[in-house]
DNA sequence: TCTTTTCTGGACTATTCGGTCCACAAACCA
DNA sequence: TGGTTTGTGGACCGAATAGTCCAGAAAAGA
């Protein structure tokens, strides 16, 4: 019937997704907007809504790729030996230093950054954090369940366990030199020792 | 031989340290810096320089007091009981729970938010971030070479008590319950109980 | 008291902000 | 091809931004 959209919609929240990853929502401008995304601000406010809107998307995309991924280390379907299972908590544990050492990057997690930012001031971003939380915190829940059924610390266990990986964040943010993340990590994963 | 300021320097960096803890850099104006401190711009320019200056003054302010008394909690110099010395583990990962406990106050930490939000992006803001943790760190670590004089992991161990003292405030900004934080923490401290 | 010096707070500025709007372009249908 | 409809991008807007500046106030020394 009329004139049909000149962009892929996907493309251009992956880069928005960059974007705000990168410096947030405060310090993100409509200017940043249309340089990244090539788009002029009617075609944005047309596909997206308002500033407030694109960020929500944004988040909810990342979580839905990111956080998922996170959880996903530990819920495949297929069989796997025990130190198959022990090594999903080392590369989740490891998933914030691997950037940070592989490409000196330390533009963090952008979960972690919306929770700082903007959760406490905003329920619709806290929604989205606390359900991504809860994916991961579900995964490895999950994985504990598989290595060591039934005990009953695995709830209190997999909290600690999220809670480390974000803290593991924040210290990569912070400039923390990358062999102290990865003596927090492996001090983090002794209990698999035990087993 | 001149007039001399009308007010006390301290208790308005104490009103800005407030205010830059509440709503991080970004979203702080002048026009919130005059109204809660009670002065005009020439007052705040003069005596403080301009906005990143009051906000790197904040946030050593901040340092200064809150990062030094978690530290402190475990380098007082009287002689104390073991019982004692792992209640100041106690205190110390309770420091991100309590506020929210007690009074839903979820601002956080001015510390942890200025690691997210400026770290990257700002060197002066990354040292002030890295000498404090360094200085929790320390703390950390006297109060474990007293608890297990020698022990080799005490180095590790402190690393990732100070990681998961960072990710209790991320998740407490989240808006994780309370339940879930002290589940963290008490898993966290496991192993105080070898002793 | 008068002069000097600094403090004070608001008027002012140039710029940028998020958001709206519209003239035009392009695609589809008849 | 002509008409209709929607996408496009930039001009435009009022508000808010960080920062400057200055007229007057206040304090201290002479």
């Amino acid at each position: 019937m009329a004139r049909q959209r000149e962009f892929d919609k996907d493309d251009i929240l992956r880069a928005i997704v960059r974007l705000f990853w990168d410096k947030g929502y405060e310090a993100t401008s409509y200017a940043d907007l249309m340089e990244t995304t090539g788009l002029g601000k009617g075609s944005l406010y047309s596909a997206f809504g308002d500033k407030r809107a694109l960020y929500l998307q944004a988040l909810r995309s990342y979580c839905e790729t990111e956080a998922k991924a996170a959880a996903d280390l530990f819920s495949e379907s297929k069989e796997r030996s025990t130190s198959e299972r022990t090594e999903s908590f080392h590369i989740f544990l490891g998933l914030p230093i691997e950037p940070v050492e592989t490409a000196r990057d330390r533009r963090g997690c952008f979960l972690c950054n919306a929770a700082v930012e903007q959760a406490p001031q905003n329920e619709d971003v806290q929604e989205i954090v606390l359900q991504a939380i809860d994916l991961m915190r579900q995964g490895v829940f999950d994985g504990l369940e598989k290595l060591r059924p039934g005990n009953p610390k695995n709830r209190a266990r997999a909290e600690q366990l999220v809670s480390l990986y974000f803290g593991l964040r924040v210290m990569a943010k912070a400039g923390t030199p990358v062999n102290s993340l990865k003596e927090a990590r492996d001090e983090g994963l002794q209990f698999l020792i035990e087993l």
